[in-house]
DNA sequence: ATGTTCACTAAACATCGTTCATAAACTGAA
DNA sequence: TTCAGTTTATGAACGATGTTTAGTGAACAT
């Protein structure tokens, strides 16, 4: 096979660690196709190791737990979501800019539901994602806040508002969109188009009249 | 086949569907204690069986499945939150009552979280609950709806708007804040009280400064 | 009294995550 | 090459899960 390995490699990839790595990333794509395909719930450890040619205690000499390596399903999911993120975030008007990130956010949602569930829907993911050494997650939301924080320097914000909870507030719209179409799809009807556009056009202008007095 | 065989004392308590209809309530009754004190993930046949004083084949004699007993579980919850908000419905005033209607959800969010999760966030059930012929879904968001009818009715809202649109849009605001203090608790730091007062005030009165020119 | 239905249990089955003893393969030096 | 040590992988097993099945009394209707 390599027998003229004999000669250790100082800088290049060891084979040791080396296959060690696409032994991980094997599993880990085996994984993401099972969830892609067939549900969280199907994310069997019998059925990546069958998947990636394993046996199922095989796996745990690369992975301490099934929750580990849901873990970084969820991590890798974070991190596309910041990345279709970041390119809405490259659109230059503020308002125009809100839009696109919320159709890039619902739109990950209805790529990748699975993905989706699994980040923001489990118990125990979200916490660890967000608020861990992982900055994918705030990066993310950092996006959002940009947002308004660019509104407000541009002065088009009322007076009085606190940046931070603007984000959170549009945040929280995205993602009771989304993960309402993904339990109650049956009940919510509109396409996250028309109901992005709904919220965002409240959230904006308000749904109230405007008064003239106090 | 079974109509004129028996004909049971209407009046007198039955002791043979009577006793059923008991062991019922005694099965959903310990398994809403185990979903309420353990979390749903604890929510086991024989966990259910060994407190309601069976065995683990006998549930099925009562219910269908797990999943049955946890959708009759879900139900009575959405029964539950149905009532909280009816109660905050009767507020006269409809912007109050719209306060008092987000409140009152959020408050049964953080009093019965495995229920909320139960019903809205784990896959399969509320879309049947919603959907099914149980009403108390339809009621409950037929409240929310009830305020921004009042407000149309009393002139209160910007013209064009859709009042099912912004049911729902309020709707979503409620459920992202809920399901997001849920898993994302360690970085949702601000209360219901103050999540809730951003949203409303910015779903109301807009984000944006009015703009004189169009 | 008798035959039928009902409520229930113990045991078993398939599957799950996980652990353990063991064996094969590779690694690095003598 | 040879040989110890480490790494990598496996099959069998353990406990727990949801669910099914065969069997056992007790309650019921006639």
């Amino acid at each position: 096979m390599s027998e003229v390995k004999s000669s250790p490699p100082p800088a290049g990839g060891s084979t040791r660690a080396r296959r060690k790595e696409d032994a991980r990333a094997r599993i880990l794509a085996e994984a993401r196709r099972i969830v892609l395909d067939q549900g969280f719930e199907a994310l069997t450890m019998r059925r990546i190791a069958e998947a990636a040619g394993y046996s199922a205690a095989a796996l745990y000499l690369h992975f301490e737990n099934r929750e580990a390596i849901a873990r970084e399903l969820g991590e890798a999911g974070m991190r596309a979501l910041l990345d279709a993120l970041a390119e809405a975030g490259k659109t230059v008007d503020p308002l125009q800019r809100l839009k696109a990130l919320g159709l890039a956010y619902a739109a990950f949602g209805r790529a990748e539901p699975e993905t989706y569930r699994l980040i923001f829907m489990e118990p125990g993911f979200a916490a660890t994602a967000l608020g861990g050494k992982d900055a994918a997650g705030a990066a993310a939301f950092a996006l959002i806040g940009g947002v308004f924080q660019d509104l407000a320097t541009a002065g088009r914000l009322r007076d009085g508002l606190d940046i931070e909870s603007l984000a959170l507030t549009f945040w929280i719209v995205l993602h009771g969109m989304v993960s309402l179409k993904l339990t109650c799809s049956a009940f919510l009807v509109a396409s996250e188009e028309d109901l992005l556009a709904t919220a965002l056009d409240n959230l904006l202008h308000g749904a109230l009249r405007p008064n003239r007095e106090p």
